[in-house]
DNA sequence: GTCTATATTTTGATAGAC
DNA sequence: GTCTATCAAAATATAGAC
């Protein structure tokens, strides 16, 4: 994790601490907002704070400072995507079967151009080393590699996915996919369809490393 | 042009002139190289002056503010491109060729992250509509993709590339490669090889589109 | 063309009352 | 938990001397 929690596990909750709780999740969506169309850099905590109907100050009761607020903010955005790739199963899906959960991925995220535009933002930004979510996009990135390299190599070791597939390339080259339609997606004035171009992609892929 | 030239074109300068345009140059280059890493919210022109060996108001006496200098910067940028996509001949490369001089663009920009990281970067903040350059970058993306689209279908029509490729989305995914392996590549600790990954791309769809 | 000085705003953060 | 008041630092920009 590259950000320790800062949310205690839930558990019951006194009237009071329910109020803070409400206002504090109110400040982490507000900040999902304003974070997704300007950034972190691009905006500053007193307009999250306005967004979220509280002081400044009282926003970083909440939080130490801006960085922690982003940490929620990663942190919810982990919690929400909910380990959706996981699928609804117990199991991971495999072979093809993850490019189709893929698939799925790119189809809810077309209707959450918030949380879009907040992880095309912040992989840019944080990028740069000294980025307080550097290490969180590291984590990311290996994270999803290793969950995508895994469901390759298992298609083909049940005979699926051809074992000549460069399964490291097709790894770096889905993700790129996926971060470059998101990109081109936010910049179009809603003309693109992300999930018909990265369906196109799949089937591209399907059609020379099936084993069929 | 999403920004007006600001350079004059070029004719034969006065001492003084000459002295000045090097500064101006000078704090162009210390402009790319920390818009390049810390994006342009993220650098003051303070900095950049710093850099440049200028006060911060010398600086400021060659560009009226912050937004101009970025303006230079991505005029700067693509002088450098020099439309390199058009090739070393006079006649843009068309069909599979172009391909072929995506994949020497990408061999280029392999030898300088420093325009790598400043395109990632503004191409995430600019999406944003009240950005600076966000003219400059929908007029990128556009005229990439008319070039690339332009490209497809001078092959299709020569038969060398198959008539029922669906140009659109290929232009959509090659960009999005192009952008989502420059995205992993400035994070990767020099892991990743664009070159070969993005040469991997291409004999994909050349297998699938190819006309033979 | 370049500098020093300064004005103005914005920002992130703290102190302390309620 | 939330607010008002306040601070110190940083950032953009301008004025005017040289």
């Amino acid at each position: 994790m590259s950000f320790p929690p800062r949310y205690r596990t839930p558990r019951a909750r006194s009237r009071v601490e329910a109020a803070g709780a409400e206002s504090r999740a109110k400040a982490v969506r507000a900040a999902i907002e304003l974070f997704s169309t300007a950034g972190y850099r691009g905006t500053s905590i007193a307009l999250v704070a306005e967004k979220a109907d509280l002081s400044q100050s009282g926003l970083l009761h909440h939080f130490p400072n801006k960085a922690a607020l982003l940490a929620a903010v990663l942190e919810h955005r982990e919690a929400e995507d909910g380990r959706f790739l996981a699928g609804t199963d117990d199991r991971p899906p495999l072979g093809w079967a993850a490019f189709d959960a893929l698939t799925s991925l790119v189809a809810r995220n077309s209707t959450r151009p918030e949380l879009v535009g907040l992880f095309v933002r912040l992989s840019a930004e944080a990028t740069e080393s000294g980025h307080p979510a550097h290490a969180w996009l590291l984590d990311h990135y290996t994270s999803t590699r290793n969950w995508l390299t895994d469901a390759i190599r298992d298609g083909q070791q049940r005979g699926e996915i051809h074992p000549d597939a460069p399964v490291a390339v097709l790894v770096r080259l889905t993700i790129a996919t996926l971060d470059g339609l998101q990109q081109q997606w936010l910049l179009d004035t809603g003309g693109t369809d992300m999930v018909a171009d990265f369906t196109t992609f799949v089937s591209g892929l399907r059609t020379q490393w099936d084993v069929k």
